[in-house]
DNA sequence: CGGTTTCATCGACAGGTGTCAATCTACCAG
DNA sequence: CTGGTAGATTGACACCTGTCGATGAAACCG
């Protein structure tokens, strides 16, 4: 797990050239939200606090090991974060790795 | 081409339930900037009015073709636009796309 | 213990994506 | 008109990705 690499201004008007490196890791994290099912889970969870997986597979009208294999990809691009409480998992939101997409396209 | 919808907050704490045209609309314009190339030629057109594509070619290792595909992607995700003088082709940064994504991401 | 539920992982498959060489289409200079 | 240049398009190919059914792993219940 990466250590969410903090990236300046990249992508607005008068922003600074950026290393390929950091284009890797922004491209990265966009890739993270370039499907719709992911940005409705994204949705999801910033209307609450933390939601349960088996609250996801209801919602979505896709199977369980789809659903499970988006968290995935959101939780290894640091965007979410899951906790196991005896048989239910909860997934998260983590706030400032969605600020740190929002600061790379200041300018 | 659409006509570049405009999306609410989506994903950050507080924010409500999105549509599922418009998380489909948002993961394509996330899509556009999924990939390292594209990032950085996004940077790249953030840091001057305009670049001709000669230029483009120049700076990034990749044949001529390849660059032309990743303009017309990001050209058919409305983040940047085009414009023909005589022989040369010269692209730039549509800031109102970006701005819309940044808000995409606010809560 | 055995059975059930929740979630993750695996294997497979169709469709999408990044890349290049080759080609095509303006446009400009003689 | 001829030749040269800039850029877009096409075709091909390897690779990645979204999806599902089947299976596994861990926790709970009786």
């Amino acid at each position: 797990m990466k250590p969410l690499p903090v990236i300046g201004a990249c992508c607005a008007p008068g922003a600074q050239p950026i290393a390929a490196d950091d284009a890797q890791a922004l491209a990265d994290r966009f890739k993270a939200l370039a499907d719709p099912t992911r940005v409705a889970i994204v949705n999801r969870l910033a209307g609450a606090d933390e939601v349960c997986v088996c609250d996801l597979v209801e919602d979505f009208e896709l199977s369980q090991p789809t659903i499970s294999h988006h968290l995935r990809l959101l939780r290894e691009a640091g965007l979410v974060e899951a906790e196991r409480r005896g048989t239910w998992a909860y997934y998260r939101l983590v706030p400032e790795a969605i600020d740190g997409l929002r600061v790379a396209l200041a300018g």
